[in-house]
DNA sequence: TTAAGGTCTGACAGCGCTGTCAGAGTCAAG
DNA sequence: CTTGACTCTGACAGCGCTGTCAGACCTTAA
């Protein structure tokens, strides 16, 4: 299918496709004319991808385990490396919340300090 | 004092007080030979921008009630737009820390499915 | 006087996407 | 064949800082 057929299936854009393209987690076959030619099982990859930075995964992260990622299993292969990876992005992922609860206070106690009225 | 001085008290970079001049959070005056000249009291000008930063605020953000922020006293002038702008930007970070809360989860249950251990 | 160190301006780079535009070729339906 | 819709590549822009480098001037102490 051409680009745009799979953008309209799973939601992201021409643009973001060819990104993920040259990010190197999608390798399309070329039509004669150099078009985009993309597998039908190709959909089910990118909205993994598309989950996966949903939860804050920038594209190199999760290419790092694409493998995994573009298994034919209704889930994802057991993989160390997506293990990890998964683990160490959860670790992130608090490290900012951390960040932003320590925001809040700085934010607060200057309310705090000039009267919450 | 010179930037360099300045730099040393607060604690922010050389780089960083300029930018600061060229959003419009500082105003310096000049010697002769051109070299930016502060007032002792900017020393806490400064380190309330940059508090104000460590909450998560823009310069821009900052900017807004900046007649606040440079005020004399201890802390800060009672200013209503203060107060507004500390009540958006709480709200601000609160709607970041869910967000990050959504992307937990979604990574948590990658993990519940490849089997925790 | 000289040399070191501070300062000046301006600009490039990077982070991680994401939209948009330009100029050109391709494909399909009428 | 023509037209409109789609695709191609490449590049510019923006978000909000932040470091760094270049080329040139200033200041201060030895």
């Amino acid at each position: 299918m051409k680009i745009g057929e799979l953008s309209k299936r799973t939601g992201v854009s021409v643009r973001m496709l060819r990104y993920y393209e040259a990010e190197g987690l999608l390798k399309p076959e070329r039509t004669e004319s150099g078009y985009r030619d993309y597998d039908l099982k190709e959909v089910r990859t990118v909205e993994r991808i598309k989950l996966l930075g949903a939860g804050g995964m920038t594209l190199p992260t999760i290419l790092q385990f694409l493998s995994c990622v573009r298994g034919e299993g209704p889930i994802f292969e057991p993989c160390d490396e997506l293990r990890v990876t998964l683990r160490q992005q959860i670790r992130l992922v608090e490290e900012k919340t951390e960040k932003l609860a320590q925001n809040r206070q700085v934010l607060t106690s200057f309310l705090t300090e000039i009267g919450e009225n």
